[in-house]
DNA sequence: CTTAATCCTACCAATGCGGTAGGAGAAACC
DNA sequence: GGTTTCTCCTACCGCATTGGTAGGATTAAG
């Protein structure tokens, strides 16, 4: 598994706030019973999004969560670091240099790592998948599913579950 | 983490299976000293990659394991097929289909995962990523390593502890 | 001052991972 | 034929992490 439930969550909370057109903040309460989601568990993981300063919070009633910036500048990238920590392949790739990039441990101990090798190019792919995704692509694509949906409830004849 | 010490050590083991130039077989002992790694482990590894056919065994004294096919058709996404048993980027995603390609099992419970499509994203970027990555590539790369490594250490221009 | 919300921290069960133990078969070599 | 050296197989175990809960403090609206 390379994501945890703090990647699921995480996203599927900042898609429903980009789906939010007002700048009302909206509630934890609200955004768990949407999805289905346990509440307390959401507290700690919008809090990771907090500390990263992709949402912002006002407390009290009538509080709650909105986006801190344009939907369009998110990348899943950051999304993904302030949620998981950093994308590591393997084990030995320890979280160092500041951003996410993290490097092997053991580079020269007997050979240094063929796997190592391998290992990046992975990294590579699924930070580069990350990075040119944005929330507001995620965000359209939600409310395209939701227009289907309806559709095909209501026994209409417009386009079905696909993409386009 | 993206991948267990399943992959790291299958890898590893195959690129040492791939530096043997002649057909003998190498005993796990071998591979487990030379590497650094629990014999134990490793035998329950490698019957992984004998399940794929990916390496062929022969028993008894004098016996080991050897590669069953040429290392340029070696895809490490197959291995890691083997070895993890599929690249899922998300609980959600149960392996269902044949050759690791998994799909989303909640695809439609209130609204359609705007996630699901994000994963998708990062899977592609993870098997293409091993896909065009060749077991030939890994055992070449760390042939270059230990020249490298050999001339900084000694100083001189011959192999070191190398397979030759 | 009650209510609805964010915050914070400690706790807990289950799972999976990395590793060990102890064998049982099979072939080479004396 | 027996010993050695391997592959094979299965059960077990400690540990860390994950997903989730509990309980409360703080803040602000009405």
């Amino acid at each position: 598994m390379i994501f945890t439930t703090k990647a699921e969550y995480g996203v599927r909370l900042l898609v429903e706030l980009g789906r939010q057109a007002n700048d009302a903040p909206v509630s934890l309460k609200a955004i768990a019973e949407n999805e289905g989601l346990p509440l307390a568990y959401l507290e700690r993981i919008v809090a990771l999004l907090k500390r990263a300063d992709l949402v912002e919070s006002t407390r009290g009633a009538h509080g709650g969560y909105r986006l801190a910036r344009d939907p369009e500048s998110v990348t899943m990238d950051e999304v993904v670091l302030a949620l998981e920590g950093s994308v590591a392949p393997m084990s030995c790739f320890v979280d160092e240099t500041d951003d996410g990039r993290v490097l092997c441990s053991h580079v020269d101990d007997g050979e240094a790592c063929a796997t190592k090798f391998l290992w990046l190019r992975v990294q590579g792919g699924v930070t580069e998948a990350l990075r040119r995704t944005t929330l507001a692509e995620l965000v359209a694509f939600s409310a395209k599913q939701d227009v289907a949906q309806s559709a095909e409830t209501l026994g209409s004849a417009l386009p079905l579950h696909s993409a386009a």
